[in-house]
DNA sequence: AGCACGCCGACT
DNA sequence: GTCGGCGTGCTC
């Protein structure tokens, strides 16, 4: 019997009767290069863009050359859409002949004529998707597809050049900060910095202005408007990092050839790099994907989205000629453009957020997914797919390796690496000049009154340490995360707080906006006069978020540049970056963030992390609150110290034993691990079941409750399966719909598939009033 | 998904 | 008498 953690073998796709069931031999498909034949009807099956588990067969028009993987447009309802070739035949098999439309138009023609269709890898890989996840191949080549794989022609994209001598722009832009023309200032200096004609909308975005300042400029002449053809528009401008290879320590040099060795074999391995923070698990990455271009084969790198910096960015891109950076920020046009350059071959080094798993590059070497644990690696809309599952299944299909790297693994990596189906490699040391930072425990429950600041705690010890850090000139970070200026507007009166009238959550108090919001669905409300239950005034603030703690710090330390980011402070393209940059120039002494602000930042000179409160999110009522906790206390940790002088970090907390809190401050995942494991043995949840959510939302209470209970009622008996619930959701009413969930667990491979099998069209259960929805492995039960 | 068909209740 | 709610079925 096979383990629920071991499910990495592939094991071919789900039995087929249907007429036309999405069942390709790859091998023959390959072999059948040469297509149309002489003569003979011929007909193809078309995965469309639709929640429809099933294939459509079209006739191929006269002449007309495909293959699979060409995409095409076929005639749908008397609509016409786009779609992909997923197998070829000699006759319409079990569809009437009349009902056979022919093709409108096929977009790739491949074979001879130089045109590429997509690679039957990607084809093979989408199949899988749809086994696992549940949905369409149409649904799931649409998750894996760009927007607009149909935008071609070169177009004239607009750019920035200087009008006027390098120095006298230097000049200018002082002159523009003194006038007071921030605005104006920074795009010149971006153009400036950029050392070229630079793309406008790049201009824009990072300096988060819009199009008056540069037109302005243009007017006066200091800058001038110049259109260059798509083509020549350089594709990674932005190299900050000077490309140099750094000497290897004795344990990356060990990581090193385990890893490299294996992509030089071509062999199919997964690896765990388990290495702390700053013990240089990228430079290792850099170092393999070398290995892997040395022999002519391609790499792609996963990073999550907030990673996806020009810092980030430039570390890789520097190091490499022919890399392609996919990310949010792309237009269609764009991502439509760095994607045929990838499908060409033009570039074979990919980096980019969880789609760009799905990059065409040939001849895969080495699948690289920085920060494994990061739950921006499972997509949360349908097909609810996770990247590192997927990247697996794509490197086995390839034969290519793949390194999960994370200082902090997540419990299913982790176990799969104990039991040998990864090869798990660790990095015990920071690299370099860092040592690892000293954590303080600060118990909230002992904290006297004047350590409360407006409401926002900060203890003796937190105060004191700011105080010493602001005067050697060092930096300093809080963490909170929870945004807003209080999480609870409270009626002391009747003990009532103020909820959201469409969900079942209590309203944050927004004090710079002065509304009060609902961080579930986003409705506003101006803040009341009196209690809505009891209609007493007075209503209070009640706990605090980063706006509080800002006031607070202010308060307590007038003299500091403070500065705060998060997605309130962040809603302008390029803001994010703009701070980060001052931070780092030494211009903010003292930074408030959310998880925005706990991962991957690298400043040498933050010597002190302080965490407002742990507590948030630690009683969560998900199996995997405890290791979310940790994670984040873990990263945010690592900020500090990062360079020569060591670091320092206070927990403030009211649950000091908490397991997850105090493997944190003793910054000790080994110790976490062996407890979180225990706890998920003993209530049975990943990595010793495998966790399938089905969530039913209905605006009737009952309805939602009932389609649970049907369900249940179905699943009982299974052997080594678990259904419980249906109970409400985290998130019991969002946007006046009630969500009720059941969770399925199952304990054998065999339960899995089995359960799986009879999952697979829950979906369809969803009427007018009912949304179901299936989840395969959730990271989140909101 | 999106759209047509067809079935029952409550209105000008 | 119709208007319109919603369940059912189909799309190559």
């Amino acid at each position: 019997m096979s383990r629920v953690g071991d499910v990495v073998h592939s094991d071919g796709t789900a039995g087929g009767e249907g007429e036309n069931e999405p069942e390709v031999d790859w091998d023959q498909a390959a072999e059948q290069e040469l297509w149309p034949a002489r003569s003979g009807p011929r007909f193809v099956d078309v995965a469309l863009k639709l929640p429809l588990k099933r294939l459509f067969t079209y006739a191929l028009p006269e002449g007309a050359c495909v293959q699979v993987g060409s995409r095409v447009r076929v005639p749908f309802r008397g609509k016409e859409m786009g779609g992909v070739v997923f197998a070829l035949r000699e006759d319409s098999g079990d569809v009437p002949p009349q009902k056979v439309r022919e093709i409108v138009k096929v977009l790739d023609e491949g074979g001879d004529g130089g045109g590429v269709v997509l690679p039957k890898s990607l084809l093979e890989l989408s199949e899988r998707m749809a086994h696992d996840y549940g949905c369409s191949i149409g649904e799931a080549l649409d998750a894996m597809l760009p927007a607009a794989a149909k935008a071609r022609g070169k177009k004239l994209i607009p750019h920035l050049d200087l009008g006027v001598p390098h120095e006298i722009a230097h000049e200018a832009v002082e002159k523009l900060e003194d006038q007071g023309h921030g605005e104006r200032a920074r795009v010149l200096r971006a153009v400036l910095e950029f050392g070229g004609p630079m793309p406008t909308l790049q201009a824009k975005r990072q300096t988060g202005t819009s199009d008056s300042p540069w037109k302005t400029l243009c007017k006066h002449g200091t800058l001038k408007r110049i259109d260059i053809p798509e083509d020549a528009e350089p594709l990674v401008p932005d190299l900050s990092e000077a490309a140099r290879d750094v000497q290897l320590n004795d344990a990356q040099e060990n990581a090193l050839d385990a890893i490299g060795g294996a992509v030089d074999r071509k062999e199919h391995e997964v690896f765990l790099l388990h290495g702390v923070t700053g013990s240089g698990k990228t430079e290792v990455y850099l170092q393999v994907l070398q290995r892997a271009r040395a022999l002519g084969r391609s790499a792609i790198v996963l990073v999550p989205e907030i990673s996806l910096t020009p810092q980030t960015v430039g570390r890789f891109a520097s190091r490499f000629e022919d890399v392609a950076v996919l990310h949010s920020g792309l237009t269609d046009a764009e991502r439509a453009k760095q994607w045929r350059r990838i499908l060409e071959g033009e570039a074979k080094v990919v980096i980019g957020a969880r789609s760009a798993l799905f990059a065409p590059v040939r001849d895969l070497g080495v699948i690289v997914i920085d920060e494994e644990h990061e739950t921006s690696f499972k997509q949360d809309s349908t097909p609810r797919y996770h990247a590192r599952e997927m990247a697996i299944h794509r490197a086995q299909i390839e034969n290519s390796v793949v390194v999960l790297g994370s200082a902090t693994p997540t419990l299913e990596s982790y176990g799969r690496a104990k039991r040998g189906v990864y090869k798990m490699i660790e990095l015990p040391e920071r690299a370099g000049a860092g040592t690892q930072p000293k954590v303080l425990l600060e118990d909230l429950k002992a904290i006297a009154k004047d350590e409360t600041i407006f409401g926002v705690p900060v203890t003796r010890t937190l105060r004191n340490m700011i105080q010493e850090r602001l005067q050697a000139k060092d930096q300093v970070i809080l963490f909170l995360n929870r945004r807003g200026y209080s999480p609870v507007l409270y009626c002391p009166t009747c003990g009532d707080s103020v909820q959201c009238e469409h969900c079942d959550v209590s309203m944050t108090w927004h004090d710079r906006k002065a509304r009060l919001v609902c961080h579930s669905c986003c409705h506003e409300i101006r803040r009341p006069e009196m209690c809505p239950s009891c209609e007493a005034p007075g209503l209070r603030e009640l706990g605090a978020g980063t706006e509080r703690v800002e006031q607070a710090i202010r308060m307590v330390f007038p003299d500091a540049i403070v500065a705060r980011m998060d997605a309130d402070t962040m809603s302008k393209r390029g803001a994010h970056e703009q701070v980060l940059q001052s931070f780092r120039r030494g211009h903010i002494d003292i930074l408030i963030g959310t998880q925005m602000i706990a991962k991957g930042l690298d400043f040498p000179d933050v010597t002190l992390v302080g965490v407002i409160s742990a507590d948030v999110g630690l009683f969560v009522p998900d199996f995997r609150a405890a290791e979310r906790t940790f994670q984040l206390l873990y990263q945010v940790a690592g900020r500090a110290g990062r360079g020569d002088k060591p670091g320092t970090v206070v927990i403030q907390t009211s649950c000091p034993d908490n397991y997850a809190v105090t493997a944190a401050a003793n910054i000790d995942y080994r110790s976490f691990v062996a407890q979180e494991l225990q706890n998920r043995r003993l209530t049975g949840y990943p990595p010793y079941a495998r966790v399938l959510r089905i969530l039913f939302e209905s605006k009737n209470e009952r309805e939602a409750k009932r389609a649970g209970e049907a369900l249940v009622g179905e699943l009982q008996g299974l052997e080594d399966a678990r259904p419980q619930g249906p109970a409400p959701a985290v998130m019991a009413r969002v946007k006046d719909r009630y969500r009720f969930h059941v969770l399925v667990k199952a304990f054998t491979q065999e339960a899995f598939d089995q359960l799986m099998e009879r999952l697979r069209d829950v979906e369809d259960r969803s009427t007018r009033s009912l949304r179901v929805l299936l989840d395969v492995d959730p990271v989140s039960l909101m």
